[in-house]
RNA sequence: GCCCCCAUCGUCUAGCGGCCUAGGACAUCACCCUUUCAAGGUGGAGAUCACGGGUUCGAAUCCCGUUGGGGGUACCA
């Protein structure tokens, strides 16, 4: 009965370089202890993009086996996650398939039993060691200035002491008896081969003494019997790729191929974008009136890219785009500068009826939460405020932008400095009579049409010797108590005669009582 | 400490030995358009391709080293 399976022939996955184009089964496996930010959901977005660009699957599975750090509601969050970015899932909680359950909390038996096999085959063992020892061992190691591994103590057990402790029903893990000696090569569809040197390896633990499995063992299990065919998963998981090369290995699988995606750095310090360094929840980007195909484009950028020049790339051109081989390696730092462009760049991409479907709710919650001021009656008018979002449609960068840009088109009354009334190069005496004067001319017309006035108005500039900015700008504030709004005429229109008129003529009384 | 990954404009990137006096996008600046702000158009500035050695007729591209950054080092994932 050997103790020790030392497998010094290097490993080699499937050539990584011709598998894109086999159908491809990949999966997210986050575990449920907080929240998704766009660091996961990019990978996820690779997984997906690959699944769809091969005619594959894209599936999640929970990987829920720390059950002390499980957040509840997390699991719900990650799969509404998916569904806000549209990117569908093809086997997972809630929808099911042929290979589950997908928790991996309602696998146990599986791991168990592979466990046991491994044992069996001389590949794994069981450890006694108290985390009291464990830990004395780390620090006496780290003392003497070696790296902390486990010193393998129970792995030479005689089998009459296993026997022995298991009688007396101490407690234990299962460890994988990694080789010490030779070398594991793990293959990543990204990067050249990375070698490890066997004597470097610990001896992971694989199962815990509660029974539930680490990530070591349950991934490469899960992975294998659920056929997944490509593992994108973090970078950070490359130091311990090779056990898991060791483990297929061992259970005598062909492993996946695995492409260990660059981190998103955080926009400042160069730290890798964590919940505590720099990340929002994903959902946190719908309530800031994020689009998610500005989400989805802006992520398929952060570490992918097509070619030299495409920059905007709808969702079906990501799906027949989208290859390994055009993933980078090094990391990417998020940059929401970027991202708002995006987001403005398909906020104006709207059809009128979706901008005022989606704009709506920002513009009709409350006004502690950034809606309209709470004054404005609920619910909003859809035509009406259908109109007012098309003119500001193109200024807009988020969704919850549109109420504090179109508030005057809801507002009763205006507040503002009368002084911003007049133009640059006028004075009050000259401002007053423009707005008298305009007046004259508006209440001529007959139609209330942008097109009608701006001619009329225009006529009336000419016969006051200004230039336009000077009497528009009157007016525009006049009208609206801004200096900053959508175009002029456009602007009245929607507003209707009514108002219009109505503000025109407290501008006039405000400005006179200001000057007088 | 030890192991591993990475390195082109401020940022995301193209480049896989000659097409590069390094291309695009975001940001930035100027101008044009213009009733303001945007959007759009044009143009500018911005990268001695981290550094040092090789290999080669020829290197941003290949190799080695250095430096710098990052990750891992748990009965967490």
């Amino acid at each position: 009965m050997p103790h020790s399976a030392d497998i010094d022939a290097p490993l080699s996955a499937s050539d990584p370089h011709t598998t894109t184009r086999r159908a491809a089964r990949t999966r997210f496996a986050p575990s449920p202890t907080g929240f998704q930010h766009i660091g996961g959901y990019r990978t996820a977005l690779f997984s997906w993009l690959l699944a769809r660009h091969t005619g594959g699957q894209f599936l999640l599975r929970i990987e829920d086996t720390d059950t002390a750090r499980t957040v509840p509601g997390a699991v719900e969050a990650v799969i509404e996650g998916f569904k806000w970015l549209g990117l569908e899932i093809d086997e997972g909680p809630e929808v099911g398939g042929p290979y589950g359950p997908y928790f991996q909390t309602q696998r146990r038996d599986l791991y168990l039993a592979y466990a046991e096999r491994l044992i069996e085959g001389g590949h794994a063992y069981r450890c006694f060691c108290s985390p009291e020892r464990l830990q004395r061992v780390r620090e006496e190691q780290r003392a003497r200035g070696e790296p902390p591994r486990y010193d393998r103590h129970c792995r030479y057990l005689a089998p009459k002491d296993i026997a022995a402790r298991l009688a007396e029903g101490q407690g234990y893990t299962v460890r994988l008896a990694s080789p010490t000696a030779g070398k594991t090569v793990v293959n990543d569809a990204l990067r050249t081969q990375i070698v490890f040197e066997n004597a470097s390896l610990d001896d992971a633990v694989l199962l815990k003494s509660n029974g539930f499995p680490t990530y070591h063992l349950a991934n490469v299990i899960d992975d294998h019997l659920m056929e997944i065919t490509h593992v994108l998963r973090a970078e950070e998981w490359i130091p311990s790729a090779p056990l898991h090369a060791i483990t297929y290995q061992a259970l005598g699988w062909e492993p996946p191929i695995f492409a260990h995606v660059p981190d998103v750095l955080a926009t400042q310090g160069g730290k890798k974008l964590s919940k505590r360094f720099g990340a929002l929840p994903l959902l946190e980007y719908r309530d800031r009136g994020y689009l998610p195909q500005a989400i989805v484009n802006y992520m398929a950028l952060l570490g992918w890219s097509y070619d030299d020049k495409s920059n905007v790339l709808a969702r079906a051109q990501l799906v027949a785009a989208f290859d390994l081989d055009r993933v980078g390696v090094a990391p990417a730092r998020y940059d929401d500068d970027r991202l708002l462009w995006f987001n403005g760049y398909y906020i104006r991409q709207l059809s009128p009826e979706e901008l005022t479907e989606q704009a709506l709710p920002f513009m009709e919650r409350s006004e502690a939460a950034g809606g309209l001021p709470d004054s404005v009656a609920r619910p909003l008018d859809k035509a009406y405020t259908g109109r007012v979002l098309h003119l500001e449609q193109e200024r807009m960068k988020t969704l919850a932008d549109a109420p504090a840009m179109t508030s005057f088109f809801f507002e009763q009354v205006l507040r503002y400095e009368p002084q911003t009334l007049i133009a640059k190069n006028m004075d009050a005496a000259r401002t007053l009579d423009g707005l008298r004067r305009s007046q004259d001319t508006l209440n001529a017309l007959a139609d209330w049409q942008a097109e009608e006035m701006e001619a009329r108005l225009r006529e009336l500039v000419a016969e006051l010797g200004l230039k336009p900015v000077q009497l528009f700008t009157s007016l525009r504030v006049a009208v609206t108590g801004r200096t900053v709004s959508p175009p002029l005429f456009e602007t009245m229109e929607t507003l209707g005669r009514d108002v219009s008129m109505r503000r025109i003529e407290q501008a006039i009384e405000a400005l006179a009582s200001h000057a007088g």
